[in-house]
DNA sequence: ATAAATTATGAATACTTATTCAAAAATAAT
DNA sequence: ATTATTTTTGAATAAGTATTCATAATTTAT
């Protein structure tokens, strides 16, 4: 049986990330994906059903790895709630350091995205959500947290707020360092902008 | 001359609104915009140059309206940066309270339109946000705000908060109130999460 | 009432682009 | 070396859809 040599169903889906952060998913072409992947338009269709799919595969990928991250803070006994969502956006910032253009796709297609991959079995973002919120209503119970929180909103907000946060250093890599943002981001978080 | 009677022009954007809204305006077609608004294809030609020059006038009428209340909020000096700063978060919220469609196309789109609309002459957005970032400034220079915190970081940090939460709460209108919603933002802007 | 000007129409056009598939190339088995 | 199997290819196909424009309808002016 023949043994394949180089790896195209990898290179096809790190082209089309690139390609979906620069141009956007509905302005990226295939015949685009192919030349960056080095291969024939046809053999995109050999690995992948069509242009949605890779798409559809990318944001897996990722929530998965989010997922199994989320799973074991949760584990984690000894850490504190806030610990917990500590960890939780330092792990969020890390997943998209090594990959900007990935942070790029997240940011734009999520929401297009959302629509399909309700549809998907293993929905590893709707599980990951269902953790993240247990840190708060955690912190809300060992009277951490102030009780005036509602966890569903602010999980949104802080997700939302990150999201954007993201897209920006993103966009603008040079201008202000991710450490500085993940910094910023979880002083708001803990203390809101009043002084104390 | 002749008198326009209907107001065509007003009817295509509205109709534009709830298409983009319900589709995301790569999946809205011309034909449905037409058919919603009740006129022929060739007249929506009439009035606006193409397509994505419908989406542009959407943004900037939304912007303008959110700028003409910013100036507003800067011009009353008897407000202290703090309610400067919830002022301006009741103006976006209630901006979208008349029109959940508009909050729709407004998270799913607007980053597409940023690409679009940085050519733009009187580019509204930016000079939104230049007039929200002098009143975090302002806040820190009178002590109110902590010193620590990033006024470009933070902005950033709000907006997308609030656009996250714009998208639930549109998407999801019966299962919670947006006044609740604003008042978390506020709480959480002001104080974090911690108990004090 | 007639002409002039404006506004509205939608079938036809032109263009883009996702997807297919028959054939070729590359590799493995005999 | 020959055959079988797998992988790759890209021109051709198919489908969709933004935009145009000649014509019609409507309103205003004379």
């Amino acid at each position: 049986m023949r043994h394949k040599e180089g790896n195209k169903e990898k290179d096809i889906i790190e082209a089309a990330i690139k390609c979906f952060a620069k141009k956007g998913y509905h302005h990226s072409k295939i015949i685009d994906i192919a030349k960056i992947a080095n291969v024939a338009v046809g053999s995109i269709y050999v690995y992948y059903n069509n242009k949605e799919d890779i798409l559809i595969k990318i944001f897996n990928n990722l929530w998965e790895r989010l997922y199994f991250k989320i799973t074991n803070i949760e584990k984690n006994s000894r850490l504190t709630p806030v610990e917990k969502i500590d960890t939780m956006i330092e792990d969020i910032f890390d997943a998209f350091i090594e990959n900007p253009n990935l942070a790029i796709v997240f940011v734009n297609e999520q929401q297009y995205l959302l629509k399909l991959s309700s549809t998907l079995s293993n929905n590893f973002h709707k599980k990951y959500l269902d953790v993240g919120e247990i840190f708060i209503k955690e912190g809300i119970q060992q009277n951490i947290f102030s009780s005036e929180i509602n966890s569903n909103i602010f999980r949104i907000f802080i997700l939302g707020a990150i999201r954007n946060l993201l897209r920006y250093w993103a966009d603008t890599p040079v201008k202000i360092s991710l450490a500085k943002i993940k910094e910023n981001v979880t002083y708001l978080i803990r203390n809101g902008i009043l002084k104390k």
